[in-house]
RNA sequence: GGGCCGGUAGCUCAGUUGGUUAGAGCACACCCUUGAUAAGGGUGGGGUCGAAAGUUCGAGUCUUUCUCGGCCCA
């Protein structure tokens, strides 16, 4: 018996897909066609779809956050692009900042170079090109995911036109008078007179005064501590005078208690909290006292203390304010808050409208803010803020300790806290608060949790710090006059600094003269000019401004941003506020946010556990497309796991649908009709194919419905599942026969031919923004129509696919089916059939059922040899497999008495 | 330490306003096939829904506590 008499499929489409050998090809491909160039021309005139692509730092190679992030952005820009829009995707870089920094400033330490000698231009040099060389890196890496965009002409955040734009937009919150001179303290090294950044700083074993202060109370609600005070304890005593408030946790017990000892504090009355009267007592010697009270810590609200020092001169109401971060720690329960010279005081403070100011100046001098101690320094002060204490009556005790504090990593000299000028963006002056709130309910969010989540940052933020004291970032524009100390607003100076930012960048400000900056109008000699750089939050909030108000091709505002949930307190947020201050509305239409890659366990990837997974280990391993599945099916709202054990997973998915694409072109002999399903005379196919178009066109609804709430992983799922289930188990399980061995003009084949040509069509669109690369190998074996599968648009199906009556009855068939499955299952367990093929039904059914079972040949259906259908009064469905009798077709390899009726001559 | 979010079969995910024996695909096991063949088909096993307590006639679903994990803040 030869095989020629049969029609086998043929295909050149290899069941192998070696993904990391044939998608770099495929990426030749695109770019010799000029793909997104071709997007774009295709889709002139559509409406714009754009989603804004928030800048990853141009530092280092990517990882998996990174991967998941730019799959997801391209997948959701394919999905518009298809479904008929201008789907516009620029990818930009975020270039500033101190990471960069640091980089530049590693080698410099390696090489022996001291960055204080280096000119702040050239240094500014090098910081560019480091951030140009990963820009290219990134850039090759991204594209290698089988993302389009536009690679050519992307954005960043230190291209001229940026750093001129983002002059003009501190020029807008200046005009308008949100911009504010504040006070804000940072880590201060008063011997190198500078700041220092987090990772500038080596913790190292310090010996600290210590002391035990005390608060006399002014005013409470709680009447029997009015004439007693609250006890602090602190290892700074010269934040004393810098003292503003106290803070105290609601969540505590307090007691008041009264002290018998003999001398100075005898009967007096101090607070201090239940969990630490033991280790107070005992530093502070205290041998004999009286409970007099137990205080909840919430009944404090509304409690005023007065200045140690309040006979000095600090005759300034000192209130109690509830805060977190007090607890039991060490000390009293208490903790005295020197806005100026701590984060967690500065914070408080500024949320209850206690303002930070100069207290301390470069030098590490008290200034003339502060009474009695002006001029001295700070690492002088403790001994004297210790004496005035005593003199005063108000010190409890006083000690040393030895313990961790934080160093300059230079000069090793102690740091502290220093309240330095910086410049803020007011969250009230100008309703920006409200403003951004009412954005955030103007706005769509998936997934929408993702709404509160912003929302409530924005409830609580305090004023946007726009300041930083570094070097690689866009200068702050500001002049200030000497003489008055007013702030110089004039839209001729910002736009004339602007203008000069856009031809040769924002370096010339260290370098030229400032009257060049100022213009004819004013004088430089009048003016100091400010060296602080703007902080990198404010230069990726403002790509909306430098890119989709800049670029013709794009629109403000987007139609989406994208990123991880992490940026709800970063790039979302700053955009917002930077938007609503300019604009007054939001820069996107919608946010999107996904969660975080962690490990197979849940665990986030670290070097330490041995867990982390690299883009580029995957894509070596499996193939861009893979990686794509692993997006698309994984659930973004929540973390998304990956291992190799959930790869292979979806390596065997890929297979599979690569299998159900080879079938279809092996059978379709890799030539593809296009056919016009409007023409399809739907009644005149066989039932199956029928049932087939109906199943096409409701998944098509489902497809729609996941697209339209970015539900990728149940949308995938359902492709899956059509593939598994509906094609491969099934639809072409049935018709391999006809597709085999019926003859090739035949009409139940010809109607089959169309299903296949419909099916891959409708696949290979479906799957095209997922499985990019793979679509794209099949789209180029088969189609001449257009030069990518990314340039075809979705299919609209004709409404007359839709039969939900004979869906409903094609639902009862399978049911039958599967029954037949059961009995035939039982018999080949016992060894009695083997192929389905060598079995024959008996069928009985109730008479509903027979009654839809009339035309229908089960032997077909259930791939057997005969098929018997009796109609039973009792049973729903019952069925019998025995043994068919009669010999085998050479062909078809059906088994029937009296020979094969198709192919007669083939019988022996 | 605080705020927010989450924990459903080995894996990826469904589970409407609380309402029958908690579903799908993959993986697994066994069988069949050898004309989709490093493919394909069939059948089957597998979950105390993170834990405990509570509300209710009834809880995967509501409440509280705990636990584990993630993000942000400190």
């Amino acid at each position: 018996m030869s095989k020629d008499q049969i029609n086998l499929p043929k295909t050149a489409f290899s069941m192998k897909a070696n993904l990391p050998i044939r998608e770099p090809e495929i990426l030749k491909l695109w770019e010799k066609i000029e793909l997104y160039k071709e997007l774009r021309n295709s889709s002139k005139g559509q409406e714009k779809f754009v989603l804004h692509d928030g800048p990853p730092y141009a530092n280092g190679n990517i990882h998996m956050g990174t991967a998941l992030n730019k799959i997801l952005k391209d997948i959701i820009v394919k999905f518009h692009q298809m479904d008929g829009k201008d789907s516009v995707y620029v990818p930009g870089w975020d270039c500033h900042g101190l990471p960069i920094e640091w980089k530049i400033e590693e080698q410099y330490k390696k090489n022996k170079k001291n960055k204080n000698e280096v000119p702040i231009v050239e240094f500014r040099k090098e910081c560019r090109s480091f951030a140009e060389k990963w820009i290219e890196i990134h850039k090759d890496q991204f594209k290698r995911l089988g993302v389009l965009g536009d690679w050519e002409n992307y954005y960043s955040t230190m291209s001229f036109g940026a750093e001129a734009q983002i002059v003009r937009e501190l020029g807008k919150f200046l005009k308008e008078g949100s911009l504010y001179r504040g006070f804000k303290p940072v880590l201060w090294s008063t011997v190198e007179k500078t700041a220092l950044a987090d990772a500038e700083v080596e913790y190292q074993d310090h010996r600290s005064d210590t002391i035990y202060a005390c608060f006399p109370i002014k005013s409470s609600n709680i009447k029997e501590i009015k004439d007693s005070s609250i006890v602090i304890w602190t290892t700074t005593p010269w934040t004393i005078p810098a003292n503003k408030a106290l803070a105290y946790n609601e969540s505590l017990d307090y007691l008041l208690i009264q002290i018998n000892d003999e001398g100075e504090f005898k009967n007096k009355k101090i607070i201090i909290a239940e969990a630490l009267l033991e280790s107070v007592l005992n530093d502070c010697e205290i041998k004999s006292y009286r409970n007099l009270k137990k205080i909840k810590g919430k009944e404090f609200k509304n409690t005023i203390c007065n200045h140690p020092f309040l006979n000095l001169g600090y005759d300034y109401d000192v209130p109690m304010l509830e805060a977190r971060f007090v607890t039991t720690e060490q000390g009293t329960g208490i903790v005295h808050c020197a806005p100026s010279h701590g984060p967690d005081d500065f914070n408080l403070c500024l949320n209850n409208d206690i303002k930070a100011i100069e207290t301390v100046d470069g030098d590490g001098k008290y200034t003339n803010n502060v009474p009695l101690f002006e001029g001295i320094h700070i690492f002088k002060a403790n001994p004297i803020v210790i004496e005035k204490l005593k003199e005063q009556n108000k010190l409890l005790k006083n000690g040393e300790l030895i313990h961790s504090y934080p160093h300059s990593w230079r000069s090793k000299a102690p740091l502290v806290h220093r309240a330095t000028p910086q410049w803020f963006i007011s969250m009230e002056s100008h309703k920006l608060r409200n403003k951004a709130l009412k954005a955030i309910d103007e706005t769509t969010f998936y997934p929408s949790k993702g709404k509160e989540r912003l929302k409530s940052m924005i409830e609580t933020r305090p004023d946007w710090c726009v300041s930083r004291q570094r070097v690689w970032g866009v200068p702050l524009p500001i002049f200030i006059n000497k003489k008055s100390k007013q702030i110089l607003v004039d839209d001729e100076v910002f736009e004339n600094i602007a203008n000069i930012y856009e031809k040769e960048g924002s370096d010339c400000w260290f370098s030229d003269d400032p009257q060049k900056f100022l213009g004819k109008n004013y004088n430089s000699q009048d003016f100091e000019k400010l060296s602080d750089i703007v902080e990198v939050w404010f230069d990726s909030g403002s790509t909306h401004s430098f890119v989709l108000e800049k670029r013709k091709d794009l629109k403000w505002p987007a139609s989406m941003y994208l990123e991880g949930s992490d940026q709800h307190r970063g790039w979302f947020h700053s955009s917002l506020l930077e938007s609503c201050g300019t604009r007054g509305r939001a820069p996107f239409e919608s946010i999107l946010s996904h969660g975080f890659v962690v490990d197979g366990k849940g665990l986030k990837m670290s070097k330490s556990l041995g867990n982390v997974i690299a883009p580029e280990d995957i894509l070596k391993k499996y193939g861009a497309d893979i990686l794509r599945i692993w997006v698309a099916s994984s659930n973004y709202a929540e973390d998304l796991r990956i291992d190799y054990s959930i790869l292979d997973q979806h390596s065997e998915s890929y297979r599979k649908i690569r299998n159900t694409f080879r079938y279809l072109l092996g059978n379709l002999n890799d030539t593809f009709a296009d056919i016009d399903l409007e023409k399809i005379e739907i009644k005149k196919l066989p039932e199956l194919e029928q049932y087939m178009l109906h199943k096409i066109y409701n998944l098509d609804i489902n497809f729609n419905k996941y697209f339209k709430n970015y539900d990728f992983h149940n949308l995938y799922k359902e492709l899956l599942n059509f593939c598994t289930v509906d094609l491969s188990a099934f639809y072409f399980d049935i018709r391999k026969d006809t597709l085999y061995c019926d003859p090739k003009n035949s009409e139940k084949r010809k109607s089959s031919l169309l299903l296949l040509n419909i099916i891959l069509k409708s696949l290979l669109k479906w799957f095209a923004p997922i499985l990019s690369f793979t679509t794209e190998e099949i789209y180029q074996l088969v189609s001449k129509k257009e030069k990518s599968i990314h340039l075809e648009k979705f299919i609209t199906f004709p409404k007359k696919f839709i039969n939900e009556e004979l869906n409903n009855k094609w639902m009862e068939l399978i049911k039958i089916r599967d029954i037949c499955n059961m009995s035939i299952e039982e018999k080949r367990a016992n060894k009695e059939i083997g192929s389905s093929l060598e079995a024959s039904l008996e069928i009985r059914i109730n008479k509903k059922l027979f009654g839809i079972s009339k035309n229908i040949d089960f032997a077909e259906l259930c791939i057997t040899s005969h098929a018997e259908i009796l109609q039973h009064e009792q049973d729903a469905i019952k069925v019998n497999s025995i043994k068919a009798k009669g010999s085998k077709c050479p062909v078809c390899w059906k088994i029937q008495e009296g020979g094969c009726l198709r192919h007669p001559s083939e019988n022996i």
